[in-house]
DNA sequence: ATCACTTGCATAGCTTGCTATTCAAGTTAT
DNA sequence: ATAACTTGAATAGCAAGCTATGCAAGTGAT
């Protein structure tokens, strides 16, 4: 039983990934980011003040891994954590000035990131793939219930 | 300027990336293996007693991370790491009897994956997928030269 | 033979992700 | 009001990546 890796959908999502991951992370360093503080700040720039729990729901992330990459946020001066005043279980999220002014630099290199990697693609095939990803993510296996 | 994350490959990518990695962590946990020593355990399974420096170069992974994974299957007793003969800096790496008794039920549980993930693709979506994802993988971009 | 260079690995220290567990604050039922 | 449950977040501990650095074994030039 052979197994190809080049060809194993798996492989190539793991190999992608780490490609990605390694060109915005070069691309944020001068900017003082990383890459797991992203998606956190998108939604934030997006919305100030959600809750932890408001950012696991949007961004399919273990609750865990978002408390210590607030944590990491919070000490590198991205973000600041307020307990809610109505219920004391609660801790939102504000953004630093400094992580507001960070908003147009930091997208402009993801997009520069996405620009570059995509750069053998047509536009036909850009969007394909985009199609393609999102379909795949979306798709619901029976074992292991995403985003039920 | 707006950015949608559910068009940025990047981001998709990372997202796939962990959706394939968390299937693929619960069929093979059973096996006691865990995804960081599958891409060793492909090659090896393939050609045993590469050197260390031999798997870096198949595999796109840096040398600090493959001397890691090494450890830790050794640890776990899947390979063994012996000197060369000739050359006392070079480390060959030798599958385990139990190494080498898991590659039929390891590279199921890949191919289960791979097909239940793309279960929602057409076959043609499927080939189409996977030709983006080894053509965006194979792009080389200026700035940070890969497989140069 | 020795000194400088190269090469192959190991180690230190970090981020990003996960599961499992704990803890404190709220809620509900009695 | 209290006991039991639920809910939001934090913590512990691990895997899998990475960069940077160190070190021992080989190679080459003088």
């Amino acid at each position: 039983m052979a197994f190809a890796k080049d060809q194993s959908a798996g492989y190539l999502a793991n190999h992608m990934a780490r490609i990605f991951a390694h060109g915005l992370t070069a691309r944020i360093k001068p900017l003082g980011l990383t890459t797991g503080t992203f998606p956190a700040l998108l939604e934030l720039w997006e919305t100030d003040g959600l809750t932890q729990k408001q950012l696991v729901e949007r961004l399919d992330i273990e609750q865990a891994t978002m408390a210590n990459t607030l944590a990491r946020m919070e000490r590198d001066g991205l973000v600041v954590r307020k307990k809610d005043t109505n219920d004391g279980r609660v801790q939102r999220v504000w953004l630093t000035d400094r992580a507001r002014d960070l908003r147009g630099p930091a997208i402009a290199a993801a997009q520069e990131e996405n620009a570059v990697r995509l750069a053998g693609l047509t536009e036909d095939e850009r969007r394909q793939f985009i199609a393609l990803l999102q379909k795949v993510i979306r798709t619901k296996t029976p074992g292991e219930p995403r985003d039920a």
